[in-house]
DNA sequence: CGCGGAAGTTGCTGCTGTCAACATAAGTCC
DNA sequence: GGACTTATGTTGACAGCAGCAACTTCCGCG
C-alpha cells in the first residue's frame, strides 16, 4: 500500500512521466548535447525503467523532437519579451539580440531544434512551434513597414532575411567560426551588423 | 602469393587505405547523414574489417573531422570557381549563391562541417581547411571595397556579415525552414536577398 | 635470414535503440 | 463489490555500435 503523506513514494505509476522525461531530456541535452542525448539516460534520470519512454513517445526522435518544440516555445518568448518598449525597429533588433543571445545561451538545445532534419509532416507539433516563433518575428517586421521604419515590400522576404542573418550569427558563433569568443562580442557585433541591414 | 596483373586483388595491406576510408565516408554521410555515420560502416564500404580504421584515425570523430575537412576544401574551390569573369562585387555575389548551392546539393557533407563542435586546437587540419574557406571569401570582399562596390571599413567584418547571411540561408533551408522547396527558388531568394544588402 | 614494427583481424566489453512478454494500477460496467 | 479492459511500467532479449586487447600477416632493413 501506497504511503499517503508521501505521494511521490514511487508508486507504480509516475503521474505525470510524459512531462518528467521531458524535463529530463531537456536537461540531459543541455548537458550533453544532442549526440549525447540517450533514451535511456533520459529513462534514468526520471527514475524509471529504460522502457518507460516508450510509452509517451514513439521512438527516440520523437522525443528529441519534443525537446525541440520546447525550445521553440522557450525562444519565442524570449523573443516577444525583447525591448517591449523600444519602436518597432528597436523591437525587431531586440528580438534579432534575443534569438542569437537564446542560440548562444542553450547552444544544444538551439542543435536540437535546428539539426536535424523533422519532417514538417511527421513532426507537427515542432512545425507549429517553430510556425510561431516565425510569425513572432514576421509581426515585428510588419510592425516596422507599417511605422515606415523599413522599405516596403514582401513583409515574409524580409521576415526570412532578418532570420537567416540572425540564424547565420547564431550558427556560426556556436560552431566556433567567428573570431569573437565572449558572448557579449558576438552581440554587439550582431547588434551592429543588424544596424546597417536595410532590411529590404 | 598476389596476383601480379591485378594489383588490387586484396592484398593483407591495403595500400592506401586511408583515403579509401575517407571516400567511403563521404559518401556514406552523403547516402544517410552524420547520424548515420558509422565507423563500421565505412570499413564495410572500404572492405575491411571493423577495426582497421583505428590504424589511420584516432576515432570516429577523428573520421568525421576528416570528411568535414574534405567538405571546406570542396566549398573553397566551388566558391572561388564562382562567376570568374565577373566584376568584383559580381564574383562576391556568385560565391554566395555557390555556398548555398553547396549546402543545398550535399547537405549531409555540409551539416558534417558545422553541426559538430570540431574543437580548433583539436583538429588544426579542418581549422586550417575552414580558414582558407573565410580567406577565400574575405578575398573577395577586399576586391569588392578596392573597386569602390562596397562602402569601405574593416573587411573581416564585412565578411563575416556575408557569411552569416548565406550560413542562415543554407542552414535554414536544409533544416526546411524556408518556404521554397525548390532549389533554384531558394537562390533566387538568395540572390535577391544578397542584391539589397550593403554589405557594411 | 631474421626480426621489429606497421597494418589488419578476431574477439571482447559495455553501451545503445527497440521489440516482446509480463506485471501492476486504474477505470468501467454489471 | 467483482470481473474485464486498458493504460502504464518492468524485465529480458537481440542486434548494432565504439573502442580496447591480443593476435596475425606482411614489409623493410640489417
Amino acid at each position: 500500500m501506497a504511503d499517503k503523506t508521501t505521494p511521490a513514494a514511487r508508486p507504480y505509476h509516475h503521474g505525470n512521466l510524459k512531462q518528467a522525461l521531458l524535463d529530463a531530456a531537456v536537461e540531459l541535452i543541455a548537458d550533453t548535447g544532442p549526440r549525447g542525448f540517450t533514451l535511456r539516460e533520459a529513462a534514468r534520470r526520471a527514475g524509471v525503467s529504460h522502457n518507460a519512454p516508450y510509452r509517451h513517445f514513439r521512438d527516440r526522435d520523437d522525443l528529441l523532437a519534443a525537446v525541440a518544440t520546447d525550445g521553440f516555445d522557450r525562444l519565442t518568448r524570449a523573443m516577444a519579451r525583447a525591448g517591449p518598449k523600444a519602436s518597432p525597429l528597436d523591437r525587431l533588433r531586440h528580438s534579432g539580440i534575443a534569438y542569437v543571445d537564446f542560440a548562444l545561451r542553450w547552444p544544444q538545445h538551439f542543435a536540437a531544434m535546428f539539426d536535424a532534419p523533422w519532417d514538417k509532416p511527421e513532426y507537427p507539433e515542432c512545425a507549429a512551434a517553430s510556425r510561431r516563433c516565425f510569425e513572432t518575428l514576421l509581426g515585428f517586421v510588419c510592425d516596422c513597414q507599417a511605422a515606415n521604419q523599413i522599405p516596403g515590400g514582401d513583409p515574409e522576404r524580409a521576415a526570412y532575411h532578418a532570420w537567416a542573418l540572425v540564424h547565420g550569427i547564431a550558427k556560426l558563433a556556436n560552431a566556433g567560426q567567428l573570431p569573437w569568443h565572449s558572448k557579449a562580442e558576438v552581440l554587439r557585433f550582431c547588434a551592429f551588423t543588424m544596424g546597417e541591414d536595410r532590411w529590404g
